[in-house]
This record gives structure tokens, sequence and C-alpha cells, in this order.
DNA sequence: CGGCCCTTTGACGGACGTCAAATAGCGTGG
DNA sequence: CCACGCTATTTGACGTCCGTCAAAGGGCCG
């Protein structure tokens, strides 16, 4: 949990919460279930993920260790989504009521709120950009290196090579794509030599080529 | 301005403000001057879009009389955004600093900034849900029932027609899809009898079906 | 009248989805 | 340890949705 982004509130705030564990594919909010506690996620990988009900199913964000589920929830409860641990996940549980009492005597850690606020609007952004206008090939290899940066930024990369417990429908699902298509797409970066992937970990071996791949900037 | 959803700032901040008025097509924000001012739209139509170096461009969301820009952008500026008017636009201006410190000090008005934050995260999921994993024609029902809806917030709907300046490359790039495509979708809706639309106006004749093509609910 | 942008339409192509079958992992229980 | 059942992954054939390209017509404005 080392440099993460929600250090700021997980560290410092001095507030009731409790702790949880969560078995790989368990759910950890129901969409309906978004009332008076904010989770964050202690250690593992989860998915915050919207679904029809036909099945359909985007998932909007990757959680890694440090993240809170959104910060749009922060204040106000949010319904729709649902969280779902990818593998084993400890969480804490913080009680909105405590977090909002807290926060509202400390301007400044506003502000900081309203930063990451920025952040996860960007973000979004970049999302809509990528599903309505990336290619499949583009919007993967972002995919992975966004989680390769994430995972930089907590010292969870040693060398070039990170753990990486995504199933291909887990990409599917962040891409907008299906788990057949994205298995021929990881298939020809592994053939031409920009990742490897086995045993749940990734190797960048190109990364610049990857980039290239990614458009990236 | 009747019923929108920033009137609570619009309406009740004594704040210096600068009225502007921009002609259909021209650019109301770039991506990079994104710095003090933030503009709330008081006519016409806009569209706020993100853009790659190859022309590719995702419009984010249409604002409306009454609508910010974003309320992400609030506390803290937010760049890569392009802020474009679809009609003649009039708009204001306010500086970021004084309506930091004016909302500071009112915290009842932060919280209903914190529950227009909620709405605008969850369109933005649903954006994500529709460029993902919803067919073209029901991404441009949704779009079409989304856009009356909140026409009809702001006593712009006449029955039921209204108001419709978009231009198929506008709904293109909301959508995800091509212009070529979107007419041959909405021609197929036109023959179908579930909206008509001409001379920038939109009827909605069979709203029923419209919702069902939608998948809405 | 001429130029520009938008819209429509059709033929064609390509990216991605669907279906199906074979193989590989992986955890569970004997 | 093996057997098993489940879930993932891979691969190929085929289909479809949507994009591309091109041409023609319409509306608007100088």
């Amino acid at each position: 949990m080392i440099g993460s982004e929600a250090d700021w509130i997980a560290g410092t705030v001095p507030v009731t919460s409790s702790n949880h564990i969560i078995p790989a594919r368990r759910t950890i909010c129901h969409p309906k279930e978004w009332s008076d506690f904010i989770p964050i996620i202690c250690r593992g990988w989860a998915a915050s993920s919207v679904t029809l009900l036909d099945g359909r199913r985007q998932i909007l964000s990757f959680l890694l260790p440090g993240d809170l589920v959104s910060t749009a929830c922060l204040l106000e409860p949010m319904s729709g989504r649902t969280v779902e641990a990818i593998t084993d996940v400890t969480c804490r549980k913080f009680t909105r009521n405590d977090l909002k009492a807290y926060l509202f005597q400390r301007p400044q850690l506003l502000e900081k709120l309203s930063k990451t606020w920025v952040e996860e609007r960007t973000q979004a952004d970049q999302l809509a950009l990528d599903l309505g206008r990336r290619t499949a090939d583009e919007r993967i290899a972002r995919l992975i290196l966004s989680l390769a940066e994430r995972l930089a930024k907590r010292n969870m990369v040693s060398g070039q090579t990170m753990e990486f417990p995504l199933r291909q429908r887990h990409i599917a699902d962040a891409t907008g794509l299906t788990p057949v298509h994205v298995s021929k797409v990881l298939g020809e970066f592994q053939r031409a030599g920009l990742v490897e992937i086995n045993r749940r970990s990734l190797t960048l071996i190109n990364e610049k080529e990857l980039r290239r791949a990614a458009d990236w900037r």
C-alpha cells in the first residue's frame, strides 16, 4: 500500500473501520447495497463494473491496493455498481458519516479530495475515448500499460514483470470486447514479442513497441 | 434556464462573472486553457469532447442551458477537454477562486455539489456501458431519449417535439459511430415511425417503441 | 450562381463477434 | 497420487455489424 492514491485517507483518518477478507470471485459490494460503508482495498485486485439484465457487463476500473472504490461516492451513496474480488481481497470499510464529518472539518483534505476527483474524471474521459474510438489492439495495449504504471507506483513491479491475476474475460469486460478476441490479440502481442504472460504474471518485453501499439501520448 | 441542474450555483452565487456570446461551431474552451474560469451555458447547445491527434473524437456530454461544463473542474482545473458551441451559445464565466471561496463557507452547498458529482459519475458510467456494450441502435435511441428527458426538465419540449440542433456527426461522435452509420440508423428509426427529424427539430412519434429499442430500463 | 457542409444511398471491406471443439490449468475429493 | 469437473485459453471457420469509399442530391449563405 505504498504510494497509492488513497493514502491520504487510509493512512490518516482515525475513524471506525472494520477489516474484511473476501475470497476471489466473490462480490464485495452489490449494486443496491452502497449505503453506509465505503470500502478501501488493502490487498489484492478487484473490479468495479456495471451490468445489464442480459448479462453484458462493463468494467469501469480495476481496484488495486490502496484504492478507494470511487471518490464520487464518498459523500453521497451511489448505486448501480458491483465491486467484485478478482484475487482474494482484504479491505477495510469506513462508515460514510464518520468520514464525512471528519472531512468537513479539514478544508485541505477536501482540496486533496477534489484533486482525486479530477483524476478520476480524467480516467473516465479516457475510458470513453478508448471504448468509443480506439481499436481492440489499442485498448488492450493501453490497459496493460496503465496497469503497469499503477503497479509501478505501488512498488508492485520487479524489473519488467508484475503479478497479473486478470482473466481474459476481465480484460474483455474492461475493453468492451469478447474473451475470444482478447485471446487473439494477446496471442499476437506475445508472438510479436511485446509482452509475455504466464502463470498469472506479465512481463513487458518490448515496452516501446507496446506503447506504439497503444498510441500512447 | 428553468429547473436545470446548475441552478443552485448560477442562480445563487453573487460572484464576479462575465457574459459571452459564442457563434455556432466555434470552440468555447481549448484543452489547454482550463485555467481560471468556469463557464456555464445560458443559452444554446454545446459539446464537451476529447480528441486524438489523428482526429478521432469522442463527445463526453452535450451541454444544455444551465449546465456547468463539469463539476469535477469546479475546484481544480482540468485539462484535455474541448468545449464547442453547436448553436450560438451565450455563456457566463465565473472565476474559480471566487467560487471556491464562496463554496467553502457554505457546507450545504458542498453537499449539493457532491450530489451533482454523483450524478455526473453515474452518467459517465452509463456512457462507458453504452460505448463498450451496446449496439448502434441502442446507443442512438438512448441518446435521443436522454436528451429528451433533459430538455423536458428545462421546459424545452412542447408536446412531443423539441429543438434538436445536433448534426449527425455530433451524434456519431457521441456514440462512437460514423456519420454514415448514424444516418442509416436514423433513417430506419424514421421509417419505422419512432421519431421524426426535420429542420433542426425532433418529434417523438412512438416513444414506447423507441424505449424498447433503447433497452430503456 | 457557386461553394460548402450535411445527408442519403449503395457497394464493398474489415474488425470483431459467434460458435464449436480441442487443450490446458486448477482446485477438490477420492 | 490420480481422477474429476470446472473454468480458462486457444484456434479455426464463419457471420455480422459497422466502417470506408464514392457519388448524388439538398440546404444555406455569400
